[in-house]
DNA sequence: TTTTCCATGTAACTCGTTACATGATTTC
DNA sequence: GAAATCATGTAACGAGTTACATGGAAAA
């Protein structure tokens, strides 16, 4: 998809970087939100060259690894705002897999039916309770929205399993 | 991902059936809960076959393209029940793309990101009614099931949004 | 008579993942 | 002295998409 180009763009808009140090920032992070590997950060930012949406200027400190840092053109800048623009104002498709086994619940036998849902309404809440936790100041506002945005998602769908477990008795 | 198989075995498992139909079914069926493409079903019922989850048998009328009819194997049955127990016992990921734009949120002019909001919103209201305006008789009431996860899901996000936006002023 | 439906597929491509490779340097 | 960190990548693979190919039959 293209979040991950969007991502990798908007965190070069604030700061030109290099992969490892984008790759590194993500996973301590932005895990909750987000997860990028490490071969599809690299080969992202060699597209990007590519098609010119970023400059590279190599560094090196002493005998360290040479760093190769990333600088948004104008191009990529333009690049950046259009890909927000244009996936803030879609709706993303909704989570299929979950969906499709909904519709082929009653094909098990009522307890281990029950048994599932449980498990599911135990991870789900499990979930909602690491959002929960995570402190207020650990990240950007906007990233604190995000987290907000999930966290809303998650409660209602905790809530309809719980509604649905009940119903089932 | 396994949803496309979850499906298409659950389909067999309630009737033996071709790939075109299968195909035609979900598309005229369940579209508003998943999709799948032509190549995507057969490639899968090939695999399907090799590892053993179908028989195959060839049927033709009069002159009409023959069709390859898939029944499902005890091994097959397994590997459904294998599958959807699996499935609803774990969560799915939410939708990421939408969340690692609103990362970016606070790279937009108010206007424009209000806009972009302004849209996102009218585009949830849209889909939550028309799920709302399906029949409730149109499918099977597990269908119903997966209609009614999604639109509570639906719900939460268009009021989460609306939400943001009265905040946002 | 032209379009749509039936029924199967192939080929080329994109995107992403896992596993592996390299080689210095800092930390335990 | 071993393990983790820094920094880059390649190769092989898998899942899914789009576009294309075929060829008869029914519908408009």
């Amino acid at each position: 998809m293209d979040h991950n180009a969007l991502l990798l763009l908007g965190l070069l808009r604030t700061q030109s970087q290099h992969g490892y140090q984008l790759f590194d920032f993500i996973e301590r992070n932005l895990s909750r939100i987000t997860s990028l590997k490490k071969p599809t950060a690299y080969s992202l930012l060699d597209r990007f060259y590519k098609e010119g949406l970023v400059d590279v200027r190599v560094e090196q400190e002493g005998n360290r690894p040479p760093r190769k840092v990333f600088e948004l053109t104008p191009s990529g800048q333009a690049r950046f705002l259009e890909l927000l623009h244009e996936t803030l104002s879609n709706v993303a498709i909704q989570n299929t897999t979950g969906d499709v086994a909904l519709m082929f619940l009653d094909q098990l036998e009522p307890p281990e039916r029950r048994a599932c849902l449980e498990q599911r309404l135990s991870e789900l809440q499990v979930r909602v309770s690491a959002l929960e936790n995570v402190p207020e100041h650990a990240h950007s506002s906007s990233v604190n929205l995000a987290i907000e945005h999930q966290l809303t998602l998650l409660r209602a769908d905790r809530d309809w399993h719980e509604h649905l477990i009940a119903q089932l008795e």
